[in-house]
Parts: C-alpha cells; sequence; structure tokens
RNA sequence: UCCCUAGUAGCUCAGUUGGUUAGAGCGGCGGACUGUUAAUCCGUAGGUCGUAGGUUCAAGUCCUACCUGGGGAGCCA
C-alpha cells in the first residue's frame, strides 16, 4: 500500500466521508472535497497529468480523477493499472478536457489492492459473452455486466414493491420437498446417504427411511402448492425464490437453477388473474424505464450495435421502444381454439411452413408461439382455456369439458414468459383429475384439506425472473442475465 | 437428449484446392509524444493450432471418437 502526498492528508482521508461516484456525478459542488473509492477502468498517462477512469458500481459512469504526475511517485502510478483499486482524495473540479463535466484533481491516492496487467484477464476492450461467461467472478467489471445487474437488483424490488402496495404477503415456501407430484420437471435429489454405499432394504433397494428427513426428499421445482396453503387464509401472497430442474436443457432460456416469482390469490378468477399478469408486467417495465434509464440507454446501444451486420428484418426493435410499446399497449387476449384457427388459417400454414401439426388438442410448439405472437398480433399474447390433456391437474375445468382455465403470457423471442390458472377448487373434481393422471392423491392430503375446509375459487401464475430480466435488458442468452449461471455441466464458481 | 456449428497467441479473429520458418488487431513489455477519453506512434516478446487416434511423402487444413463453447429443437419458467 502506497501512501502519497503529507500526513495531515492521511488524517482527512481517514475522517471524510466517502461519496459515491453516482452522487458526484449527479451534482456535488465543484470546489469541494471529496473521497471516493473504486476500481480502475482505463489509466491514461500524458506528459504532466495521469487520467485514472474511477468506477465504483453506483452507476455506469466513471469518475475522471486526475493526478499530477510530479504530485505521485512513478511507483504508484505504474501500480494504477485497469483492475486495481484506488481510495481517492481530491478536489472536485470542472474537467479541462471535454468529455466529462466534472473531474477529481487527487490530492492524495491509496492504492488498495493492485491489478498485474500481465494476468488481470479484463482488457479495456470489447470482451465476447462467452469469454465474459467463463470469468463470471469478473464480468461485474464490465460495464454491461455492471448494468445487468443494476437493473437485475431493481426488479426485484420493484416485485417486492409491487406486491407490497397490493396487499399481498411474502410468502418464504420450502426449498427442499418431499412431494414430487406437480409433475413439473426432474427433480434434484437432496440426500445425506452415503452414495457409494447407502442403506438398502430387505428387498434390495435404497432405504430412505434412513435419509436426514426419513424420506426421499427434493429441490423445490415450485412453490405453487405451498403458495396455495398461504393464499387460501391470507388472502394474496406471493413467493419469489430460488427453483430447481434437473432437466437436461441446453438452451439460451434455461436454467438448472433459476428464481421465480409466483403469486396465488384467493378470490381471483381467470380473468382477475389475467388482469394482474398484465398489470405486473407493465408496471415492472415502467419501473425499469424510469429507474434504471442509464443503464438500459448502455445496453440500447450495445444491442444496436451487436445487430449491425444482421439484415434489417432480423434486427430486433430498439430496447427502450420495444419496453415502451409493451408498457403501452393491451396485451392481446385469445383462447387456444381461436389460436388454432388463427395459425390453420395463416399462409404460413397453407404454404407448409409449419414443422409440427397445427390441431386442436396439441400442444403449440415453439414456432406457432412465436408466428402468433412475432408475425400475426406483434404484441404480447395471454392464451386461455387450453385442452385438459396437455396441462398440470390443479388447473380448472371448464364446463365444456374439454379445457382448463390455464393462462400463458407469451413474449416476443422470449417465448412463455409467465405460465399461470384459475384453480380447480372443487374436491371431487380435483382428485378425479389426480386419479386420472396418476398423481398420488394420499401424499396430497395437506393439499386437498385447502378444497375440503373453505374452499374458494382461486388462481396464480409462475414468472421465470431471468427470463424478464432478459426480456427487460435485450440479452440474447439467459446465462448472462444471472450471476452463476447453472446449468448441465456447468456449476463453476 | 437430438440437429447444426466452432475450438489457431492473454483476448478477437485470418490462415486459399493438404505443401517450406503459422499471421493481424487489441492487450502485455520497452520507448516517443501528448489535457487524455477503449489516446496516438515506433519497437518487442508471446502459439506442442481443444484432446486422442487415423489417412498421407506431407495435416492448422481430410477422416473417426471424445471434451468444451455457441446456435436451433424438445421440455418448460
Amino acid at each position: 500500500m502506497y501512501f502519497c502526498g503529507p500526513e495531515r492528508h492521511i488524517f482527512n482521508y481517514r475522517f471524510m466521508i466517502r461519496k459515491k461516484v453516482r452522487e458526484i456525478l449527479d451534482g456535488e459542488a465543484t470546489g469541494t472535497e471529496v473521497l471516493v473509492k473504486g476500481w480502475v477502468r482505463t489509466h491514461r498517462n500524458s506528459k504532466n497529468v495521469s487520467f485514472i477512469a474511477l468506477n465504483d458500481g453506483s452507476t455506469i459512469r466513471n469518475l475522471q480523477v486526475v493526478a499530477d504526475v510530479n504530485h505521485f511517485s512513478g511507483e504508484l502510478l505504474g501500480e494504477i493499472n485497469t483492475g486495481a483499486a484506488l481510495s481517492v482524495t481530491g478536489i472536485l473540479a470542472a474537467s479541462a478536457g471535454s468529455g466529462q463535466a466534472v473531474e477529481l484533481v487527487a490530492r492524495e491516492i491509496v492504492l488498495l489492492g493492485g491489478a498485474d496487467p500481465e494476468n488481470f484477464p479484463m482488457q479495456p476492450k470489447k470482451h465476447s459473452l462467452e469469454f465474459l461467461r467463463e470469468n463470471a467472478h469478473l464480468r461485474f467489471r464490465t460495464n454491461t455486466f455492471g448494468a445487468i445487474f443494476r437493473i437485475r437488483h431493481a426488479m426485484a424490488f420493484a416485485i417486492h414493491d409491487y406486491f407490497n402496495r397490493r396487499g399481498f404477503y411474502y410468502l418464504h415456501t420450502p426449498i427442499i420437498t418431499a412431494s414430487d407430484a406437480e409433475g413439473a420437471g426432474q427433480m434434484f435429489r437432496v440426500t445425506t446417504l452415503d452414495a457409494l454405499q447407502p442403506p438398502l432394504t430387505e428387498e434390495g433397494k435404497v432405504d430412505f427411511s434412513a435419509d436426514f428427513f426419513g424420506r426421499p426428499t427434493n429441490l423445490t421445482v415450485s412453490g405453487q402448492l405451498e403458495g396455495e396453503l398461504g393464499a387460501t387464509a391470507l388472502g394474496e401472497i406471493y413467493t419469489f425464490g430460488p427453483t430447481f430442474r434437473a432437466e437436461n436443457s441446453n438452451t439460451t432460456r434455461h436454467l438448472a437453477e433459476f428464481w421465480m416469482i409466483e403469486p396465488e390469490m384467493a378470490f381471483y378468477d381467470l380473468k382477475d388473474n389475467m388482469d394482474l399478469a398484465e398489470d405486473f408486467l407493465k408496471s415492472l417495465i415502467r419501473y425499469a424505464l424510469d429507474h434504471c434509464s442509464e443503464d438500459l440507454a448502455f445496453l440500447a446501444t450495445r444491442l444496436r450495435e451487436e445487430e449491425k451486420g444482421k439484415p434489417r428484418e432480423q434486427q430486433s426493435m430498439d430496447l427502450i421502444e420495444k419496453l415502451k410499446f409493451v408498457a403501452d399497449n393491451e396485451f392481446v387476449r385469445l383462447t387456444y381454439t381461436e389460436a388454432i384457427d388463427i395459425l390453420r388459417n395463416s399462409n404460413h400454414y397453407k404454404k407448409k411452413k409449419f414443422q409440427f401439426p397445427v390441431e386442436w388438442g396439441v400442444d403449440l410448439q415453439s414456432e406457432h408461439e412465436r408466428y402468433l405472437v412475432e408475425n400475426h398480433f406483434r404484441k404480447p399474447v395471454i392464451l386461455i382455456n387450453y385442452p385438459k390433456e396437455i396441462k398440470a391437474f390443479y388447473m380448472k375445468q371448464n364446463d365444456d369439458g374439454k379445457t382448463v382455465a390455464a393462462m400463458d403470457v407469451l413474449f416476443p423471442q422470449i417465448g412463455e414468459i409467465i405460465g399461470g390458472s384459475q384453480r380447480e377448487e372443487d374436491y371431487d373434481k380435483l382428485v378425479a383429475r389426480m386419479e386420472e393422471m396418476h398423481i398420488p392423491v394420499e401424499e396430497m392430503w395437506w393439499y386437498l384439506d385447502t378444497r375440503r375446509y373453505g374452499t374458494v375459487p382461486h388462481s396464480g401464475f409462475g414468472l421465470g425472473f431471468e427470463r424478464f430480466i432478459l426480456f427487460i435488458t435485450g440479452m440474447g442468452n439467459i446465462r448472462d442475465v444471472i450471476a452463476f449461471p447453472r446449468t448441465p455441466r456447468n456449476a463453476e464458481f
């Protein structure tokens, strides 16, 4: 650690209040003495002065620190490389250069931590997202990932704020669960048994009664069922927690560990559910536009640069325009049956451009959803009333005997961003459906009790947080909107 | 899991139908210049061409397997 300048400045350094770069650039008066701490983005030497771009994460903008080369040792200046951490005190001044309004004229610089330029991987240049993913521990130090994670934070905060203002309670549903009845995909086993020599039953099977919980347990794939228990007493609840799927999915839209928001509301029917989902998404987008404009502007520019080489029809809408468009326009609402009709009457269908068949009863493929959202309506779509055969057991059975009160919110590029439904509140119908679908009814006694005692119409949905952040930031790969992505064969960091 | 595609210097990439000592820009290092803006200019070091086999007089280049990344599909949020 190097201290430069007279001792009295060390005294100042210790007792001054540190300012964030954001505060300073947003209007700290010139002429005042300030203390900042942060990381060096670039360092340029000049004959008499040395320029240091300092970033402390509070904003995407850097503070230009100007150091008189005659005032600081060459040894210190030589260690101020990209990535180094500094503490700087100085006088804020109107900038003599043209790139910024104010700059910090350094009086004292303390090297808190150096960064060996021969080994520090983050260079002051454009890195590929693949390279940064392999250096996920350091990618926070780039403009792009700084912006993404500030926005991700803002969105998490806005979600809590949205629900809190509307009287929803934040319910913490369990991460470890013994039920695998949801059928929402492959689960991760949680066990303390010896993997090589587990205790065996007389039949030679693994004896889970000797396991920690005395039964097989897994990581949760959804907090919904427990959420319903909360909603049928507290009224409106939401969960916001990690979710785990052990599916071997290798796509830009899937993670083995992701975060999901699942509101569950008593006395809401499907229409109320749709209204909430639409208002919820629009409110979050407006929050981002209002509170993350600098970071969004940076990401918008980044996206435009990235797509420069693409033909015009493949370029996406300007990020900020896209967000405003979704926030300001009604989502299209239609039934599954209507969607099938539209698809079958489309020129796309007549020219046999769909790879998969379109007929009532089969699940819509990505290509069908994308056609509806990106070609036909050109705006977000809420599809409702799907055939019961392709949806989960807990969804409310409609009077037609064929469909359930499901709703999927489809976004351009992302696909299904929200999946939800009105829940079946009738005990007999629910049990009948569970038996049809071979769901172990006895194990679910606690869930069924909500229908046995004071059952009410209720609804809910799940929003994939990372998919939403993908939409907000305009990023293309879900691995770039979570700090440390977990995907098949990847659990580094 | 399936299909396509890629793996060459620290990073981003070029490398012609297989043919001598594998190139560039950026970054690093050394120097020059300079209130600079991912500064500029000059010089310099740095590569068993993903791994293992194979074909061939000869393989970065062709073939096979595997590993890893990317794109698409399925599953889904």
